[in-house]
RNA sequence: GCGCCGGUAGCUCAAUUGGCAGAGCAUUUGACUCUUAAUCAACAGGUUCCGGGUUCAAGUCCCGGCCGGCGCACCA
């Protein structure tokens, strides 16, 4: 039997007694940061004559006799509080505020003597009590169960997860204005799928009951988003949550944020280009620089990118010539020297991918485009004109992970169904995560698919690296955790 | 799923070879008219994650379980 969780309660209604009536609402007037700017000419001593409202949490309480100090904190920044017991209403209920209690307070700005800019409190209202108290004051939060399955905690006692929360939604933010800006139309497509596809990863079951129908939770937004180019939406986005049931670490967690795009006429050349621009500009509209520090190296999105295609990078990892043409033996062996399992299914080209995950991925720090992947390993990708083993697909590398994935879309339904019946023969063989033949997507092809280029970026990967976070859970609101059992 | 490490007061952390379970902050009470993690004094606060076992004696050693961190695997 677990037990309950073990935590003081302040004798809050000895504290408070008459005044537990709190308000609905407050009429606030201003910000903490604003008042930092507004009133930074203060000297030490001097009283600006000006009336606010503010509203925030209480951080910080020193209580001395007949005066009293609190620091407050809103959502922009810290104010302190200055209450005297001649000046303000309440004096002894304000000496006995807890930490974390929530409070409006009315009274004029003003600098002390010690030269803090503060609110000389005139009137104080109680807006919440803090009857749970968080984290130590001084050392925060640090128990990982803890903050990651009570985030409200540990946005309250650690700066840090704040900082990486705020960096996270302004990324998100930037990353949408600047598809809204090159001309894509944001659109929504469904999360609950018959058929798992778009992506090579192992689905979430669930059940609509009225229906009375599986339904799979979707890995990928990809095949939806194309039929809206087939239908004549020529540039689509969507940035939402997909859904892949997978092991947990520092770096995946079960749903995570995807931003698709889909751009009639272009090809994967073009796609690159704008994806470098995208997410060096996105950086940059967070940070202020494409030039930062991640993990205490340096990183710089400053464009254009590294390209080199994946049979390069192989080479010249293993020291010999290699590519997709090489023998299925030779690749095979390598990698058998390399202590990767090689599966009876897997062709030379899935050897050569393999190969590089093995040889090349980790070692690739700054923006990378790693082009031309195989086709085995490619199922949705438009061969490559000059070499059909080959694909028009790229992979972007940055800090030893992949951050984004695109390719010329691959139009022919033909084609297409060939290679869903490849990938059905791979499930038959016992790959969980092979993809499902798709027919109302092949029918989607035959009403005409444009040249169309398409790009996928895992945005949690992304926020990792603008928060400096060594762990996806910390841009992670609320991460996929372990119940706890209650038996 | 496998391996390694961890779980002690509300929070952050101590506890020597197996030998009386502690500190700071928070909470409670009191003092204090310019503090900055305020300070000072006092009180209180424990199923040492859970369940077994070894032992005169277990936070500590052994077995099982739960949850977490990291690594591997899978993957973005």
């Amino acid at each position: 039997m677990a037990h309950p969780p073990r935590f003081t309660y302040h004798s809050w209604t000895q504290s408070f007694g008459s005044r537990m009536t709190t308000p609905y609402t407050f009429a606030h007037t201003a910000y903490c940061a604003a008042l930092a700017d507004t009133y930074g000419f203060l000297a030490p001593g001097e009283e600006s004559g000006v009336a606010v409202a503010v509203a925030g949490r209480v951080m910080l309480l020193r209580s001395q006799g007949r005066l009293a100090f609190a620091t407050m904190r809103d959502s922009t920044g810290e104010i302190q509080l200055f209450a005297l017991e001649a000046v303000t209403k309440d004096f002894e209920e304000f000496a006995k505020l807890h930490l974390g209690d929530w409070v409006g307070v009315h009274g004029e700005v003003v600098r002390t003597k010690r030269g803090e800019l503060s609110v000389k409190v005139a009137s104080f209202e109680v807006l919440a009590t803090a009857r749970r108290n968080f984290g130590d004051k001084w050392a925060g939060i640090a128990d990982f169960d803890l903050r990651y399955r009570h985030r409200e905690a540990d946005l309250w006692a650690n700066e840090d997860t704040r900082a990486a929360l705020a960096r996270r939604s302004a990324l998100v933010r930037a990353l949408r204005e600047r598809c809204w800006a090159a001309g894509f139309m944001e659109v929504e497509t469904p999360i609950l799928n018959a058929i798992p596809t778009g992506a090579a990863a192992r689905p979430f079951v669930t059940y609509h009951q009225a229906l009375g129908s599986e339904f799979f939770l979707r890995i990928a937004p990809e095949l939806w988003l194309k039929r809206l180019v087939v239908g004549g939406f020529e540039r689509v986005f969507e940035l939402g949550r997909v859904f892949r049931n997978e092991g947990v670490s520092p770096r995946h967690n079960p749903e995570f944020t995807m931003l698709e795009l889909y751009a009639a006429y272009w090809n994967y050349e073009d796609m690159m280009a704008f994806t470098e621009e995208l997410v060096a500009g996105a950086v940059a509209d967070v940070l202020g620089t494409t030039a930062l520090t991640y993990q205490g190296r340096d990183l710089d999105f400053a464009t254009p990118w590294r390209r080199a295609t994946m049979a390069d990078l192989v080479s010249e990892a293993v020291g010999e010539e290699l590519n997709v043409h090489t023998s299925r033996e030779h690749l095979a062996a390598l990698l058998a020297a390399r202590d990767v399992e090689v599966h009876a299914s897997w062709g030379a080209g899935r050897c050569l991918a393999e190969l590089f995950e093995a040889t090349c991925e980790a070692d690739l720090w700054q923006p990378t485009f790693v082009t031309q992947y195989p086709v085995e390993v490619s199922p949705l990708a438009r061969r490559h004109p000059t070499d059909h083993e080959l694909t028009e697909r790229f992979e972007s590398y940055l800090v030893g992970r992949e951050l984004s994935n695109g390719f010329s879309e691959l139009i022919d339904p033909e084609d297409q169904r060939a290679r869903f019946e490849e990938q059905a023969r791979l499930a038959a063989a016992g790959d969980d995560e092979a993809m499902r033949i798709d027919e109302d997507y092949i029918k989607a092809l035959e009403w005409g698919l444009p040249p169309t280029a398409g790009l996928g970026v895992g945005v949690d990967r992304l926020a990792m690296v603008v928060a400096d976070s060594p762990n996806i859970r910390e841009v992670i609101a609320f991460p996929t955790l372990k119940p706890v059992r209650e038996d």
